[in-house]
DNA sequence: AACTGGGCTAAAA
DNA sequence: CTTTTAGCCCAGT
């Protein structure tokens, strides 16, 4: 006998489960370098979907996820720059998290052709992994 | 079943 | 280079 429960408890982890995508291709951005949001949902596998991906990092488990941090602050927008306001508590941490580790942010730009990630096959391969 | 407003974006100006 | 425009997707209400 078959039972397929199509119960909220099952929506909750499909919801879940494109975070957790989400969570993990961002862990892989490394130390010193930058995202856009549009490009961590592509390598997630979810193409056009970026707003998801701010939604996602902002319900980042505050112990990481998996015993490892995620770095929400290497995502920045499209265009290069941080997308909280100027001059708010969050545009402040962001800026400050990655001048920590050598990311130069004039304002609230980041050079993307200097620090913006651009994972090889290999790189890809491990986040696919997982 | 609308409706709204976001940690967005590509393209145009 | 920067700013605006017009879409976009989706979770919460």
């Amino acid at each position: 006998m078959v039972i397929l429960t199509k119960s909220a408890a099952n929506a909750t982890k499909l919801f879940n489960a494109n975070h957790i995508k989400i969570w993990q291709t961002v862990q892989a951005i490394p130390l010193g370098k930058v995202a856009s949001y549009g490009q961590i949902a592509d390598l997630a596998g979810l193409p056009g979907r970026a707003r998801l991906v701010g939604k996602a990092l902002g319900a980042v488990p505050k112990n990481g996820w998996r015993g490892r941090e995620v770095p929400w602050y290497r995502v920045i927008n499209s265009q290069g720059k941080i997308s909280f306001a100027p001059g708010s508590d969050h545009f402040d941490r962001q800026r400050n998290l990655l001048q920590d580790e050598q990311v130069v942010v004039l304002g609230a730009r980041v050079h993307l052709k200097t620090f913006q990630w651009v994972p090889d096959l290999a790189e890809l391969l491990f986040t696919l992994d997982t």
